[in-house]
DNA sequence: CTCTGGATTGAC
DNA sequence: TCAATCCAGAGG
């Protein structure tokens, strides 16, 4: 594994290719108390033409527009940001900007495998044991200290960047619909290392 | 399965 | 202003 960062020229592929990508890869995030490491091994990708998007907005017509607004300005922003908004009153959601600035695309990060701080990310959790730890995108924001002070970051920079891990081959990623939405429910833009126990909802 | 939680958003 | 909605998590 490499010690450099990832480069933001990675997020001006497609977002699906991007989501399949990241997979592998870590979220290094540098705290006083310690350093967490996490292997990203669940992602969502989230497209400018697709329902589901925080930066697309359906008219009652069924036609799809995109909207700037103050919670999804990040998503219009430059690729390699991170985008954290905060819902269901208590979860942060962790997202990677994709895609040249105005297009408003990202990918999701639901599920990483805790590789480094794990004591210290059970303590953040109230957990006394790892396997749920963050198998979930509101778990991990929550066990690696990822809000909304965060929200706009660049992921090249202390204290929270992202680092090349060894890919996950094409016949060990599994592709599938997302969890948790409604409208876009049926696309298939959700990928995750198959057999891994750190996934959500296996 | 149900309950909780708080902010955003577009409609009114 | 207001209520529906929201890319969950925890507990039973």
């Amino acid at each position: 594994m490499s010690s450099s960062h990832l480069p933001p020229e990675v997020f001006l592929q497609s977002t699906i290719d991007v989501a399949r990508q990241l997979l592998g890869a870590r979220i290094v995030r540098e705290l006083p108390e310690g350093r967490l490491v996490g292997r990203i091994v669940e992602t969502e990708a989230y497209l400018s033409n697709d329902p589901a998007c925080h930066g697309v907005r359906e008219l009652p017509g069924g036609e799809r527009i995109h909207r700037c607004t103050r919670r999804n300005m990040t998503m219009f922003g430059p690729p390699g940001r991170a985008y954290v908004y905060f819902t269901y009153g208590n979860h942060y959601l962790f997202n990677i900007v994709t895609q040249p600035e105005g297009v408003p695309e990202a990918v999701l990060i639901r599920a990483v495998e805790p590789l480094e701080g794990i004591d210290l990310m059970l303590q953040r959790r109230g957990l006394c044991e790892p396997r749920l730890l963050t198998n979930g995108p509101g778990k991990l924001a929550r066990a690696m200290a990822i809000d909304c002070s965060l929200d706009g970051h660049d992921l090249t920079q202390p204290p929270l960047y992202l680092q090349p891990g060894e890919r996950v081959p094409d016949d060990q990623v599994v592709t599938t619909h997302r969890i948790g939405i409604t409208r876009g429910a049926d696309l298939p833009y959700r990928f995750y290392e198959r057999d891994n126990p750190w996934v959500s909802r296996r």
